[in-house]
DNA sequence: CGAATGCGTTCTGAATGCAGAGTTCGGTGC
DNA sequence: GCACCGAACTCTGCATTCAGAACGCATTCG
């Protein structure tokens, strides 16, 4: 009989819908962030609040202002560059050790996971391509065999969407990424680590240069609520 | 002025209460932790006990067993093997980030880490040799202008601790480093990025088969508390 | 004798209450 | 008119309380 998963913790959801709101802009950078009144437009009691905060605070997400308060963190190009930097560095241990370990499972099952990207972008659907994006390396990290990649890059991932939300929120298209996971996915299944880690930086700097370049157009625009 | 930092945080201090405990033995792998014992334990409420064990479970200390239970996270050699794997990647880019933007600083201020740390060693004093050793790549991560490589190091770092104090616990000296950060210095003062990375992440493995050798010694000793 | 079921106990997640820190705004003196 | 001061208010952190989930034990039935 199937798991019927998962106690929806009230903490777990708070936390998400705080995320959501961020992600799509309801909640703008700088933007103060009150326990009441989360609260109250959530439903729940102050409580679940309170802990969802303190755990966004502690990764980066939030951040502490003067005077006991949160706001949320800012966005700057300094910040998404370091981001990026880190996951580089992560991804390439991830594309590394998979190399290293599962150039079979890679290459066997890898090619359904380019193939549904390709798919994504000729739908034109946005939500769809990241989904696919995230799924291939979701995948990677799995075969990667290393179970600290994925909590080491949680808060990164839910900064990145954040970015790729404001970005995309002017209606840029994404740059097509499957060339480069084609080449990633080959060096992986052919067990060649080095190469693998080397494209896989190379692969991030790109998206990083993409998401700067186009964050900075979007400066003439700022989003701050009152 | 000096912000006189921080009204010392309840869910702080427990939360580091607790960490004590973890690295010292006192609360030993695959032990159940309860709120209200750690409350009482501690003079708090169950509130800031429950916030500081929900981080901590955030951070992997801690992980979920059967049955609403938190228990310490076990300690095997797999997963500090992943660790330290992590760890090697992210210090090679804060190494490589220093050697790039603060070879100059380097060069100035580095030395006096290295003479600390011989010093230590000289004193023969443990916690003196580690203490040295946290601050000299404390210094690198300040260098390196990367700010997210503290926090994403952070819950490695408690981890580490955890496995140094198990190892030490055992009597072990720890191995002498500091001909290894001398030339780590070395490279990043000279601003060569790729060597000082490549001598990084030599280091930090070179630190993982240390620690995890001592590590499988201590199998015989197996510590579980009923 | 072994397995299943009901009941009391234990523990957790969430709600509510309370005191103190910090902010804001109106008043008063210069 | 401007700066300083204090009172009222807002919000947070922690404590306490409450309800429900899981566990263990004893009892009962096959």
């Amino acid at each position: 009989m199937k798991q019927l998963s998962s106690q929806p913790n009230l903490v777990d959801q708070v936390r998400n819908a705080i995320l959501q709101e961020i992600a799509t802009g309801a909640l703008a950078p700088g933007e103060r962030l009150v326990q009441e009144r989360l609260a109250e437009s959530l439903g729940v009691s102050r409580q679940p609040v309170q802990q969802a905060l303190a755990l966004l605070l502690s990764q980066g997400v939030l951040r502490d202002a003067p005077g006991r308060r949160l706001i949320v963190a800012p966005l700057d190009a300094n910040h998404v560059r370091q981001m990026y930097d880190m996951r580089a560095v992560v991804e390439g241990l991830a594309f590394a050790q998979a190399a290293r370990l599962s150039a079979e499972r890679a290459a066997r099952l890898g090619s359904a996971y380019i193939e549904a990207g390709r798919k994504a972008v000729a739908s034109g659907s946005v939500p769809r391509m990241i989904a696919a994006d995230m799924k291939f390396h979701a995948f990677i990290h799995e075969l990667s065999g290393n179970s600290l990649i994925i909590p080491t890059l949680a808060p990164h991932m839910t900064y990145m969407q954040r970015v790729m939300g404001q970005v995309l929120i002017r209606d840029h298209k994404p740059r097509d990424i499957w060339e480069e996971h084609g080449q990633l996915l080959q060096a992986v299944a052919a067990g060649e680590p080095e190469r693998a880690e080397a494209l896989a930086r190379a692969h991030i700097t790109a998206a990083a240069d993409f998401m700067i370049a186009r964050l900075d157009e979007s400066k003439s625009a700022p989003t701050v609520k009152s």
